[in-house]
RNA sequence: GGAGCGGUAGUUCAGCUGGUUAGAAUACUGGCCUGUCACGCCAGGGGUCGCGGGUUCAAAUCCCGUCCGCUCCGCCA
């Protein structure tokens, strides 16, 4: 039907006659002359209607906004003074001669223009016409040139695509499974993956060496702005690799996808050992767009009278800091009890601090609630250690170690933004040298990466001191998200049968995962690999607040689709061929 | 499982210390208008105040419950 998309005429096409085809973005009649802004995914071109033509005049009087129509027209220049500088074809018109209506529209239950927004749950409704607006149309091609840079890179460094299934096998540890049940075997599921991850595993014991795929991942979990039950994660997995081969791959990946989408030259990615961001950040995702660092002083604090503080710095599992924040003695008394909230979410007791306002005149010049429980020269100390300066606020935590962390590296966060100083722009960074395992509810021992990770130790520790050991794992961390990890895999079937007996499930591996361990028998190259969460690195390129931004179809939080009223009940007849009976509820 | 915020016209919101006919903007409809571009001017239509219950002479407003959306904690190998 047309010759040209909207949005791509300029002033090369003057004197043609071109036919366009789109929505009815605007409409703006002054009774002689009619002009309608007429949109496609390209963008907006401005079509001239007056009654010389008289037929299509009168159509284009009836036309309203989303209207779906069919354009003929000759462009233009503007006239002085018509030029419209707001607008990439606002150098040129178009004057129709031919005008015929595809589809008439109803009112938009919302509108589409950029000065008015909807509530997202009218958008997620009508995503059909949300998706219409260019702002959303935007997100979604850049996500697909992301993904298109990905798989372009991936290719030419010898990785091949493949597809592994999505009904696969339940697996009670991790995150909750989606459940398909099976019609052919009666009172049994499918469980839809949660990664591809034993599948690209055994593609490596398959010999393909190097494989990705864009692959769709669900877990039944509660949902938060980054995280959907349906997710899609770039995934790679390669043989015969080191640690420092998959970074490298991984972090050329994202350079080549920052320079080609967004012209951004990403710097060399920090390495960060685990325990150096625990330390520094509280965080193992920190974003290094914040300067502010943690001060631990637990050796200064355990001969003081203050409970609060020598406590902590007494138990072995207890942590005290100190987080400067630059230019915050100017926090009001309200801001600081608003922080006092915001750390109790994670477990706080309490939020302590020092406004420093002149140093040089010793304790007169702090501000404080508690400086009557700490000796002049321990506060003395905890300024030189953090090197404070006029002008700043010292927050203090103090408790177990995982407390502090939590709580003062989200306020971390917080202070970032507040006070403004966090840098512009992307921060990426690797952390490496995760524990391979640690202490889960009632003392039992869980992988912290996954249980096929790698252990950076021999085996007979990983038996006899699990929880000391290291594994080969690695995460890249962008502006303080997860965007990826991966790890070198268990390519021995002794090792993997360690990990199984160091986490307790012996006899419940070998029903689980016995085709694993029957697979390393058989051969099994070392490999690796990494997996990247798509949905965030486009959220993050975009400059946008949740990944419901860059889904085409997003769930709400409730994990419900509003367009379709997805989950829904369905006919007896279906359950019954499924073998299965509703339970009421209670 | 828990906490917070929100739900009033198609949409975004105001009204919420109870008291005339629930209002604004925008959208929509009709009329006028030949150079606008968030066109303008005139007129008009439009409400289950999320839902259910309670208190009261009287409830959008107060109380209880419930549903929905968002943010967060738990959860997410």
């Amino acid at each position: 039907m047309r010759t040209h998309y909207c949005g791509t005429l300029d002033t090369s096409h003057v004197g043609e006659t071109v036919e366009l085809n789109g929505w009815v973005h605007r409409r703006r009649d002054h009774g002689g002359v009619i002009f309608l802004d007429v949109r496609d995914r390209t963008g907006l071109v401005q079509v001239v209607y007056d009654p010389d033509t008289v037929e299509s005049f009168a159509i284009a009087e009836t036309v309203r906004n989303e209207y779906v129509l069919r354009m003929t027209g000759r462009v233009r220049p503007r006239q002085e003074g018509a030029v419209n500088p707001n607008m990439a074809t606002g150098e040129i018109e178009v004057l129709g001669s031919a005008l015929e209506i595809l589809n008439a529209a109803r009112t938009p239950p919302f509108q589409l223009d950029e000065h008015a927004q909807a509530g997202e749950d009218v958008r997620l409704r009508f995503r059909y016409m949300d998706l219409r607006r260019p702002e959303m149309q935007e997100r979604l091609q850049t996500r697909a040139r992301i993904a298109s840079v990905t798989r372009r890179y991936l290719e030419d460094n010898g990785y091949w695509e493949i597809e592994t299934p999505t009904l696969t096998r339940a697996t009670p540890e991790g995150a909750r499974d989606y459940l398909v049940p099976s019609r052919t075997h009666p009172g049994e599921f499918f469980a839809l993956p949660q990664s591809p991850q034993l599948f690209k595993q055994l593609l490596m014991m398959s010999g393909m060496d190097r494989y990705y795929q864009i692959a769709r991942c669900y877990r039944d979990e509660d949902l938060r702005h980054d995280r959907q039950p349906e997710f899609t994660q770039i995934d790679i997995e390669a043989s015969f690799v080191s640690q420092q081969e998959v970074m490298d791959l991984t972090e050329g990946m994202l350079k080549c996808v920052f320079k080609e989408v967004l012209d951004v030259d990403l710097a060399d990615f920090p390495v960060l050992g685990y325990d150096e961001a625990m330390r520094d950040y509280g965080s193992d995702k920190p974003d290094l767009r914040n300067p502010l660092k943690f001060t631990d002083i637990a050796d200064l604090m355990k001969e003081v009278e203050f409970q609060v503080f020598n406590k902590p710095a007494n138990d072995p599992k207890g942590r005290v800091v100190a987080l400067r924040a630059p230019g915050g003695a100017k926090l009001s008394r309200k801001v600081i009890d608003g922080y006092t909230d915001f750390v109790a979410r994670y477990g706080a007791r309490g939020l302590a601090y020092i406004k420093v306002n002149d140093i040089a005149s010793g304790p007169d010049g702090l501000q404080s609630p508690i400086l009557k429980f700490l000796p002049e020269e321990v506060v003395a100390e905890v300024l030189a250690r953090t090197g404070a300066a006029d002008g700043d606020v010292i927050f203090f935590g103090a408790d177990q170690a995982n407390v502090v962390n939590d709580a003062l590296g989200a306020l971390r966060n917080q202070l970032g933004s507040d006070l403004g100083l966090s840098v512009e722009g992307f921060a990426p960074c690797w952390v490496v040298d995760w524990p391979m395992f640690e202490e889960g509810r009632d003392g039992v021992v869980v992988a912290v990466h996954h249980q096929f990770t790698q252990p950076s130790a021999p085996l007979e520790e990983v038996i006899s001191n699990p929880l000391s050991v290291r594994a080969a794992a690695y995460d890249v961390v962008l502006n303080g998200y997860e965007l990826g990890g991966g790890s070198l895999r268990i390519h021995r079937q002794e090792m993997q049968a360690a990990v199984f007996e160091a986490m307790s499930m012996g006899q419940e591996a070998e029903i689980k995962f016995g085709f694993l361990l029957d697979a390393l028998k058989y051969g099994c190259p070392p490999h690796g690999g990494i997996a990247l969460g798509l949905d965030r690195l486009v959220m993050l390129m975009t400059g946008t607040h949740a990944i419901r931004d860059v889904i085409a179809f997003p769930k709400t939080q409730s994990a419900a689709c509003l367009m379709m009223a997805a989950p829904s009940q369905v006919d007896d007849h279906q359950l019954r061929e499924l073998h299965i009976r509703v339970r009421a509820e209670h």
